[in-house]
RNA sequence: GGAGGGAUGACAGAGCGGACGAAUGUACCGGUCUUGAAAACCGGCGUGGGCUUGCCCACCGUGGGUUCAAAUCCCACUCCCUCCGCCA
């Protein structure tokens, strides 16, 4: 949610930012009217209630009094006084909850570091990275047999089963198995050792409340991008800032006991709606994956170095797994709801000759605070809200993908990078099972 | 799933229709005292909102209701504790 008190200030500032992600200025000249008009009615109301609880009083004072007769008068005032502050307040109510209704589908205001854009298309690329990179070429040079997609690898090892995760819970559900699974594993146990120094580890529900899915700007704009089960009222989480956001829902955290920097793997669940059709082969897009995230509640002051180091461990990460990727400023017209800068990371996939999305660090100002009502103590007692930040480290589908691409071997085995070998075993390489 | 008990400020814990935004203790922040600290004593000490900046309003798990008036009474829900049942 956007600052309405900083909206009242300088409308015509937060107009031509918000105006870069679309959102017209008569819908921002709604929400002014509507403040205003609340605030005339809040205070109508309020005065009513005023009198109405000072009359109470005079009630009470009668009756100690034993002026029965007295006491009764004024307390028919009192009801008469109560009628109009009822209706009073049902009516400012009514203005508050269409204010609220408005402001709830408000995008964040866009950093001036976000370029203009109306999709992915216009992102900026910052830079690139790969192994070796000296050649001038625009991305490595591969080998026919790393031209291979996944999946088809996938089934050539026995380590990746579209087929049987579709029959059992439908398409583009991933079934692992085997080698394919120990490398899942292995991928999500090695990222959270390397985040152990800084960031405490959570294992948080993989289900949350309609009010904890607010709080991140989820709700009520992407419902239909999640699965619900709808006779327990519970939403499948589709990444863990949603609950990490959560933790400290309505707290107000230790101004000294910042940055709280957390992570946590959980399977993230997408139902896709607004991608039907797209991306159907393999991993590229999936309605369940597990994925790493690194999540900061920081002051303002530490939220660009708070960002800037989760976009320095999921680039560790990318260069110790030795995959070849790049970083995009995301545009106006790619950002998340919730973000005022995001910036993505993209591994290159040869097999399938794609860039794929495996991470998107953001950082989203108060905007979640302001939701989910999470905010610090300074020194000199005031408070004020955190800023929020994370960033995925990894999510391991795509990086799945890319791995056994970029590592298929001329005879067909998949060769690990070396930084796996604990978590597999000691055993890097892939070789179809013997059948 | 059944029966009972509970939810109040940072924490502990009173209050159970009328001056209660809430006793008291601890913690915390000032001050006195002290070479310094501790102790003692004095003062302060919840969060949000509105406007005429001094006042007003809201908040005692959540949502409804009763009443002139609700932390207090009634209803529903959530969570916690105890016991029984079931269970990985």
């Amino acid at each position: 949610m956007i600052d309405l008190v900083q909206l009242r200030r300088e409308p015509d500032a937060v107009k031509a930012a918000l105006a870069r992600r679309g959102v017209s200025s008569d819908t921002m000249d709604e929400i002014l009217a509507l403040d205003v008009e609340h605030r005339r009615r809040l205070q109508e109301a309020e005065g009513h209630r005023a009198l109405v609880k000072e009359l109470s009083r005079q009630v009470g004072e009668a009756r100690r009094h034993n002026d029965a007769a007295g006491a009764d008068s004024i307390a028919a005032a009192s009801r008469a006084l109560g009628d109009e502050e009822r209706l009073l307040s049902e009516a400012s109510e009514a203005v508050a909850t269409k204010l609220r209704d408005i402001m709830l589908m408000v995008p964040n205001v866009p950093d001036p570091r976000v370029p203009d854009g109306v999709d992915e298309s216009d992102n900026v690329e910052l830079r690139r990275w790969w192994v070796d990179m000296d050649k001038g070429t625009p991305i490595p040079t591969y080998r026919d047999y790393q031209r291979v997609p996944h999946w088809e690898i996938g089934t050539e090892l026995g380590i990746l089963d579209m087929e049987s995760g579709a029959k059992i819970a439908g398409s583009m559900f991933p079934l692992y198995r085997g080698a394919g699974s120990r490398l899942l594993r292995a991928l999500g146990f090695f990222a959270l050792d390397r985040h152990a120094d800084a960031y405490e580890e959570i294992r948080p529900p993989s289900f949350a409340l309609t009010e904890t899915m607010m709080s991140t700007g989820h709700l009520p704009k992407s419902a239909d991008d999640m699965y619900l089960i709808e006779r327990d009222g519970l939403w499948a989480i589709p990444t863990s800032e949603v609950p990490l956001t959560s933790l400290h829902r309505g707290e107000i955290l230790d101004e000294a006991s910042l940055p709280v920097r957390l992570t946590a793997q959980t399977a993230c669940f997408r139902r896709e709606a607004g991608a039907a059709g797209r991306d159907t082969r393999g991993l590229l897009r999936v309605h369940e994956f597990d994925k790493v995230e690194l999540f900061a509640y920081c002051t303002p002051d530490q939220a660009d170095e708070a960002h800037a180091d989760i976009l320095r461990r999921a680039e560790e990460l990318l260069q110790a797994l030795g995959l070849t990727y790049r970083l995009l400023n995301l545009c106006t017209g790619d950002l998340g709801t919730a973000s005022a800068y995001t910036i993505d990371l993209e591994v290159f996939s040869p097999g399938v000759d794609r860039w794929l999305e495996v991470s998107s660090v953001s950082w989203f100002r108060d905007f979640q605070a302001r939701r989910a009502n999470v905010r610090y103590r300074r020194s000199d007692g005031s408070t004020a809200l955190v800023h929020t930040v994370n960033g995925s480290a990894l999510a391991w589908a795509r990086i799945w993908a890319a791995l056994v691409e970029t590592y298929r071997q001329a005879d067909g085995s998949v060769a690990l990078p070396g930084v796996l070998a604990p978590y597999m075993g000691g055993e890097t390489t892939i070789r179809p099972r013997p059948s």
